[in-house]
DNA sequence: CCTTTTCCGACTATTATGATAGGTTTTCTT
DNA sequence: AAGAAAACCTATCATAATAGTCGGAAAAGG
């Protein structure tokens, strides 16, 4: 039941971006240097982050990535869902359509009901929040220390 | 985010001996053929579960496993942990020690606190069912069927 | 004694992870 | 125009975990 580092750097990444968030393109150097990541093994998920559209680039000198929707439109569980697939403990989550069921015995199982609670409990602690919430947190955090 | 076949599996066999609770010795084959396990592999898993004092065993022919405590007293999180170590999203859970930290960073990392909260949301689903709660909902599901 | 069963240790194929390497293209700055 | 800075792309790779398999040893019942 773990997260890789894909899930766990595309947050920070998509955190780092909410922060910087309407000051134009962000380098992903940058962003890499800031979070403590390979900036190679980034660029490679900033790619995936890309293509599912939460975030644009800009090429070239000054360039860098920034966010295409405010953080408060974007979910941890969005941008987990992306990198890590869908959110589901086991694979039989997965076969929605009753009809084409993975372990056949889908009527019967009841270890299924439990997968599924945990998959659910999940999804709601993600999908309620938000990269803005995020940046408030880490606003009231700086307010504490001074 | 996955589950692996360990937790499953164990999950699976425990509700088994669950499902048999008061009638001795329930022999790994039957289990394995009736779960759909690899019976030399659920022995493996056995053996952790054996360790870890949930289940005794009878050796012999006409030997088998069987709980050591009353269904209702086995939580689904409580071989989840036994079978795939505790339950952390992330490592840098794991060190409660607060000074002895894993990212260095604990005290400003924001991400942090979004993985505490999956954890303690998927601690507590999985806490809240025992193995008893399993076998009443599979009586429930029969009668329904009928 | 023989069968059934748990117990134990070693081995293995496959896959995912977490990168690294090297090069291409784009664009800003000088 | 030159050069630097950056995104982009493809390939490779080492390590570890997963999900087993295999072969046998020891225990106990019939």
């Amino acid at each position: 039941m773990k997260l890789s580092t894909k899930g766990r750097y595309g947050v920070a990444a998509m955190y780092d971006l909410a922060l910087h968030y309407g000051q134009g393109a962000i380098s992903l150097k940058s962003v890499a240097q800031r979070q403590g990541i390979s900036e190679h093994y980034l660029e490679q998920l900033m790619g995936t982050l890309r293509k599912a559209g939460y975030v644009k680039s800009v090429r070239g000198a000054q360039g860098g990535y920034a966010l295409t929707k405010e953080p408060a439109q974007i979910s941890v569980g969005d941008i987990i869902r992306v990198m890590e697939g869908p959110i589901a403990p086991v694979d039989c989550l997965l076969a929605d359509d009753a009809s084409r069921t993975f372990c056949s015995r889908v009527d019967i199982c009841v270890t299924r009901g439990v997968w599924a609670k945990v998959r659910d409990s999940i999804t709601s602690v993600l999908d309620s929040i938000s990269l803005d919430d995020l940046c408030k947190e880490e606003e009231e955090k700086r307010q504490g220390d001074e």
